[in-house]
RNA sequence: GGAGAGGUGGCAGAGUGGCCGAAUGCACCGCCUUGCUAAGGCGACGUACCUUCACGGGUACCGGGGGUUCGAAUCCCCCCCUCUCCGCCA
């Protein structure tokens, strides 16, 4: 969330960027918000003051003699009477302030272009040769499934749809590219975990995917449980409610997990093939570090180069867009994606996603840190996707794809497959 | 799933109704002393909010929420977490 001070001192900023955002009803809660803190600080001082006069009541009481007890006991409920008044209304205050609050969006930072949706994304750079293909070129969904390496139909029947199975090889090329971009993670620096699938609300509030992800998010309600939609929630949540040491920072850690979205809404949409499942295995990279700008610019370029890194490794074209405002989700300031050029679709799409929060999501989480100097601060926090299976398969079978339906590996992967260069048997 | 024990400041740990935002030890920071693998002395040392130009003052917080009471870290209820034993189990 944001600073209910920064809200205080400019108001504007807050509600034009969730304006930006396209999201006029949250800009409409930085008014509800600063309308009921007005309230709450009115009331503080009063409360602050009978409070006090309590306290202070209660210590005389001892040495006051049976009548004048009887009339000081009176006037000391009399007293608690009115505070319990005025304390019920604290406490409804900070509730419909902390609500308010936490629906106001992260203001997305001056470089974010204005748009709608990600057809307004803007290019950065675009890197690698798009391949001309000599022969027809196939989906990897054709692909897959004349090799025997993908069934949706039995998917389906069992799980519904947007569900896949994956089979032989795939499944091999599979664990290759996730254990590829661990390691290249590893190697930077970065400390892999497994982290929990099923989180409660806290860590799903604290990074910002609720209110307003519920519909996207599978959940067990018998146990109060949701189904992470990326590894981001439970990593970045990891610190939440401490205050960790300045020398101990940056963190960086690489989680590899499963991920479950519901795709509420998304009917009829990219229906075919592996681009959008249900269920989906990440590499996810998160950031945690001091609260300084810089310091974040700087992160954010470099685990988007982690990405890129991996992309180029795997011989795939792609290209670095700005994701515009209407496109932006309510937690960041500003998002690249990355998108992987995949034949079928005839189009660079969405493989990665990174994003920096500056302090929003610490705020939400409580994270903080304690400077060498002076009090705790809220920490800045990032991620980037590393790699997203089975939707990274995309391009992988399809950029690397021989006429007769085999695949070549990329010589990077080739060591996580036993060394093998090819994939599948002829089959078209 | 059943039975029990416990959650207090960076850590350890005391505190069972007012004298407690909280002893003591360790760690950290500042000053001083003495010097051989470091010790001793003194001081400072939680977080948030309100207030003050500032010094300072006030309020809240002892896992979370609710209750009893003039007054709760302390008593009662619910929840969460940790540990032990039993059961079950990949």
């Amino acid at each position: 969330m944001l600073d209910i001070k920064v809200l205080r001192e400019n108001p504007d900023a807050a509600r034009s960027g969730a304006i930006k955002k396209h999201m006029p009803d949250r800009a409409e809660a930085v008014d509800r918000a600063l309308a009921f803190d007005a309230e709450l600080r009115a009331l503080i001082p009063r409360l602050d003051a009978m409070r006090s006069e309590q306290k202070a009541g209660g210590k005389v009481l001892g040495k006051l003699n049976p009548e004048e007890r009887v009339v000081f006991l009176a006037k000391q409920k009399q007293l608690k009477a009115e505070l319990s008044v005025l304390e019920g209304e604290e406490k409804l205050l900070k509730e419909k302030l902390a609500e308010q609050l936490g629906l106001v969006p992260n203001i997305p930072d001056p470089e974010v272009p204005d748009g709608k949706d990600d057809s307004q994304n803007t290019e950065v750079r675009r890197v690698g040769e798009v391949r001309v293909f000599d022969f027809p070129v196939r989906a990897h969904y054709d692909i897959g499934e004349a090799q025997g390496w993908i069934d949706f139909a039995r998917a389906a029947d069992m799980a519904g749809s947007r569900n896949y199975m994956l089979f032989g090889d795939l499944v091999l090329l599979q664990d290759a590219i996730l254990r590829f971009a661990v390691d290249l993670l590893v190697e930077r620096g970065f400390v892999p975990i497994d982290p929990p699938l099923l989180v409660r609300d806290a860590a799903m509030f604290g990074t910002g995917f609720f209110p307003g992800g519920e519909e996207q998010t599978y959940r067990c309600e018998k146990d109060g449980l949701n189904l992470i939609g990326t590894s981001e929630v439970p990593v970045t949540s990891l610190h939440a409610g401490e205050i960790l040491a300045e020398k101990d920072l940056p963190k960086k850690y690489v989680a590899r997990s499963a991920c479950f979205r519901r795709e509420a809404g998304t009917y009829g949409k990219d229906t075919r093939g592996l681009y959008r499942v249900h269920q989906f295995h990440k590499v996810e990279q998160v950031i945690v570090d001091i609260n300084d700008k810089e310091r974040s610019l700087e992160h954010h370029e470099s685990i988007v180069q982690n990405a890129e890194d991996l992309l180029q490794a795997c011989d795939l074209p792609y290209r670095v867009v700005n994701v515009c405002g209407g496109d932006l989700g309510v937690p960041q300031a500003m998002k690249y994606d990355i998108e992987t050029w995949m034949p079928s679709r005839e189009s660079f799409s969405e493989t990665h996603s990174a994003s920096r929060f500056y302090d929003y999501q610490a705020r939400r989480l409580n994270l903080r840190y304690r400077p060498e100097k002076g009090k705790p601060l809220f920490c800045h926090t990032l991620n980037n996707t590393v790699a997203a299976s089975p939707r990274i398969l995309i391009p992988l079978l399809e950029n690397h794809q021989n006429a007769d339906g085999t695949v070549n590996v990329p010589e990077r992967l080739r060591p996580f497959l036993g060394g093998r260069e090819v994939l599948g048997k002829p089959v078209f």
